[in-house]
DNA sequence: AACAGGTGTTCCAAATAGTGAAATTCCTAT
DNA sequence: ATAGGAATTTCACTATTTGGAACACCTGTT
């Protein structure tokens, strides 16, 4: 139940897989714990995490456990790919965020999901929590609705309940992108978390292609669907103020 | 020529050494530079490169050529392993660039050499320029002769001649330490580079373990032999400033 | 001190899985 | 259309990885 049957690459295979674990997961992970998370033998394991900790991809934790190891995190502290995006649309989601007093997130298409690369918090103290470096599904996030409908996305193959009213069937989806290309933005209301209500719109790049989501996300009582098309009306208006220059409505 | 014969991981080694080459350029790396890097197999190298892809760790860049890929991105904007030190320590580095104008630099040890993990620019125009996320080799640079000094980081197998000064005899490099642990500060001057000069100290722990280096880098027409000490009588005050709150010389 | 209990590493024969040279496909430029 | 370069796939061979079990290594316990 895995792949199309790709070969000569088992041992690679399984060491991006334990890599991506560790760098996946908050906590140090010990041999133990990735031995029982994928399955393979306890030599197997220690002999694939050696290598990648001979390479400087993994170290050993001082409590035990291995974790991203100095090439990684020399690899972060310079701030990798996203940093230049981040930056430009950053005053924008500070502008939606003042304005609307929800949290404001920045996504992209990730490996397996949206991941989330920014976010700036709103006013209110009920608001969703930090989750930069976080992955949430495709089909259940407003910004994964934008993505596929509009940046050329794949839809995930199976679609996973997550909360009341996720959308699990693939037709439905397929109608909902064909709203969301419609509209220009996307919602989820009550299919990530219960309670929990989004709205994306597209980032564009400077040649016009969608290559991010913006989203405000808050409490399903703040947010009523009679307000979606003002709220993501705001963000498209704010995010195309980006290019220019500060000097409006100054004397 | 490499090292002790580490067996059972041929392939694992080499899926590292290829993604490891990609992150440590600036530029995306084609198949055919990294074949040419290698010396693999042109159809290896594909193969390899491929499930490095499939894992999210590489993606290609739309102007062809390997790049890192979501996973590591996404984890780049986690922020790494670096950040509460970076955050507890950038203060004094900020107090240490206002007092002597020069740049001011914190290093940790590396997987090969010593890694530049975050920098403050001084006031004057001729200094160093940003070299985050750049490695240095250990014997020619003053946070490398304070890691190996203090923190018990090994000194490199071969000691290559950077500059006219570089220390280039074990035997020398041995006493060099030595005076490093008696001073409490090492430096460099035209070991690096010509005209380069350095001084650094340890940064510790809240256990009092080294687990980093400062140090202040300028030409060396601006900082004399005399100053050394005064230098890192500086940075070790300002350093073991950092833990109090800031009330002191206030009403 | 000796002993569990748990964690990580090394050994080894067996055969699976990776290798590389060459052929093929895929582009892009002319 | 066609040539040229770059990347991918093929395939027979065997070098390389594999996994179970034995071994070492701690850390806390009686």
């Amino acid at each position: 139940m895995e792949e199309k049957s790709v070969t000569g690459t088992q041992a690679i295979d399984r060491a991006c897989d334990l890599l991506v674990r560790v760098l996946d997961s908050e906590e140090p992970q010990t041999l133990s714990d990735l031995v029982g998370a994928t399955g393979l033998a306890k030599g197997t394991t220690s002999r694939i995490l050696n290598a990648l900790e001979r390479a400087g991809l993994l170290t050993r934790s001082q409590f035990g456990g291995f974790e991203a190891g100095p090439v990684l995190n020399q690899f972060a502290v310079k701030g990798g790919a996203y940093t230049a995006l981040i930056n430009t649309v950053s005053p924008a989601m500070e502008r939606i965020a003042a304005k609307t007093k929800e949290t404001v997130s920045l996504a992209v298409a990730g490996h397996d999901g949206i991941d989330n690369i920014a976010q700036v918090e709103g006013d209110y103290i009920l608001g969703s929590r930090n989750w930069v470096g976080q992955s949430v599904p495709r089909h259940c996030s407003a910004a994964g609705k934008v993505l596929m409908a509009l940046a050329g996305v794949s839809a995930p193959q199976v679609l996973t309940p997550r909360a009341p009213a996720t959308i699990t069937d693939s037709k439905v989806l397929d109608e909902e992108l064909r709203k969301v290309r419609e509209r220009g933005y996307a919602v989820i209301r009550n299919e990530l978390e219960p309670g929990l209500v989004s709205i994306a719109v597209p980032v564009l790049s400077e040649k016009g292609k969608v290559i991010a989501a913006l989203s405000v996300t808050g409490p399903a009582e703040r947010i009523a669907p009679e307000n979606e098309s003002r709220i993501s009306s705001l963000m498209q208006r704010e995010l195309s103020a980006k290019a220019r220059p500060q000097h409006e409505g100054a004397a």
